[in-house]
DNA sequence: TTTTATGCAAAGACTTTGCAGGAGA
DNA sequence: TCTCCTGCAAAGTCTTTGCATAAAA
């Protein structure tokens, strides 16, 4: 099960270097796997920490991890999310969309989905006759936990 | 009307300074008329190209800027929207609540009001026992404009 | 008088870039 | 073989900070 879903996403990667000529390299599939493996969103430099942990014997260098992130990026195949504090959080794109809940307390990024907002989002584009590519919507708050863990 | 509605917001943050003991200067008011005036939403440093534009004989600078923007935004007087490029840009915060529409082609900004989606976030946020705050939401694409210029 | 704010320059954080050597097709 | 990729270090961008001076209360 898992392991499909993980191979789907590594022939799409390759896929995705073919048709653009680029090369396929062993750092790129191990920051794929590395993001795909992530339970949580990720900022360059944690991910980097995972790179290494997990493949002690490569040298990967931050560049690499910039450089892989953005090709991620232009591929769709990452979503990013930006923190109140502007940083900028990565993770693997699999699943069907959604957006995200954000505790501004202990920063733990929920995700939901709603299909009614989506379907609001479009015809809101609509109206304006503005080509929708893609949106971002993040709910800033603080979530039931520190609530309760408050007073 | 306009200088009413500037005039409240000056008000606003004359009280907000008292509460929090500091200091009303007269950077702290340009910055605020600045942003007032603004037809757009500003980078920080397009923000003191205006301020020193209409204020040659004051010689501000940008970590003044900076520092004022911070503080603003402390007091919920301003918000941002961050771009796909990651910059931040301000506007002041004194209309009717709403989101954006950006234009990655021309980078226009176009805002809209959208009640439903409104409520249905803060439906989403109470399933989950979250206490909202703030949210971000920005429809990313091309812009009827940039539709018509394209082939 | 006391405290906070300003403007400058320096420092900091994050990200990109140039380049020489290495790896992929 | 030729082109692209990597890792490093340097450079770049944006933002914050330390400090001496200036201004507000």
């Amino acid at each position: 099960m898992k392991i499909k879903a993980y191979n789907k996403l590594l022939e799409e990667l390759k896929q995705k270097i073919v048709e653009n000529n680029l090369k396929y390299t062993e750092q790129r599939e191990i920051i794929l796997k590395t993001l795909y493996d992530s339970k949580k969103h990720l900022l360059p430099d944690e991910l980097l920490g995972y790179v290494r942990k997990n493949n002690p014997k490569m040298n990967i260098g931050i560049a690499t991890i910039y450089k892989t992130l953005n090709l991620l990026e232009s591929f769709n195949m990452v979503n990013t999310i930006t923190t109140e504090q502007k940083h900028t959080l990565y993770e693997i794109n699999n699943k069907s969309h959604h957006d995200h809940m954000i505790c501004t307390k202990c920063d733990k990024i929920y995700e939901f989905e709603n299909e009614r907002i989506e379907n609001l989002q479009i015809e809101v584009a609509n109206k304006y006759n503005f080509k929708l590519t893609k949106h971002i919507m993040q709910l800033f708050g603080i979530c039931e936990k520190c609530q309760t863990h408050e007073g």
